[in-house]
DNA sequence: TCTTGACCTCGAGTGCACTCGAAGGCGTAC
DNA sequence: GTACGCCTTCGAGTGCACTCGAGGTCAAGA
């Protein structure tokens, strides 16, 4: 994992394609990338970052909201950008709390469900998570998406 | 609340528009709904089924999935539909578990970088989830997304 | 020097999840 | 009976978040 990446390399470590870095750099939902040669450098700082936006994209904030905290960012240690930053961050934590409950609840209700699915037909069934040892990972464990409600 | 409701009723009952609702039938995200005169008449069943799959969907599970889902449930109680619901909604179950640390472990981050902020300057900020009697909820909350990773 | 490969920008294309408008049907109220 | 309001279907339009191709640049290796 050298400290200094390529863009592809980049896109290897983040699970995104060298595309969508560019494009995420183009809507500012991540700062202009140094480059060197006309090329990205992607070091350190920028990797840390961008898992940041990454978890928050990943638990739900828009993209409108992540671009602001970065605009927000950009414009440096004021006052006036500190307290927004927080504020935004704030608001996202609160939406994560609800999430948490949201969350909990339909755990418990797929759980009775599922229970009473077993009760009916109680086969063999999903093998629960335990990994099978299976070297090829290529089955359709089914997609799942990005936004929330 | 009637037990027994016009499409509009179950829009203002779901939070999704009337258009939104045909839609979901149409490609088979919820059963066709029974009518009454050529119009749609949506029972308490119905009620009840359109928000577990808006559980469903606001905790992540791709409109794909649940569409599957719909579609074992309409096969009736065979031991193939049954099992493979089962499966669906444990695969979903895991995969919100996963999702609970992912979550959880984003609010601690959060928590962390706000009381930074906060420390920087640590005046007015948010008025933190403390109601605030204000009539107008006309406010800016920042908007969140349905997808999840 | 010349080739190769990975990178660059720009603009256009894609797929999804809605969102809406047009034209028409049905049932109650006057 | 006709006006009204809410419903119907169908097809087209929208916005977002990518995704890709074309044409060009740059540095390293044969």
């Amino acid at each position: 994992m050298p400290t200094s990446m390529t863009i592809a390399e980049a896109a290897l470590a983040t699970g995104l394609t060298a595309y969508t870095l560019r494009y995420y750099e183009q809507i500012g939902l991540i700062d202009p990338v140094p480059r060197r040669g006309g090329q990205r450098v992607y070091g350190e700082t920028e990797m840390r970052f961008i898992h940041f936006v990454l978890k928050l994209r990943g638990t739900g904030m828009s993209m409108r909201d992540i671009q602001e905290y970065v605009r927000l960012r950009r414009l440096g240690e004021t006052p006036e950008s500190i307290r927004l930053r927080g504020d935004l961050l704030a608001r996202h934590a609160a939406y994560l709390r609800e999430q948490l409950v949201d969350l909990t609840d339909t755990i418990v209700r797929l759980d009775e469900k599922i229970a009473l699915y077993r009760s009916i037909y109680p086969d063999e069934s999903i093998p629960d998570p335990v990994a099978p040892a299976s070297p090829a990972p290529a089955a359709d464990t089914p997609s799942h998406r990005r936004k929330h409600a």
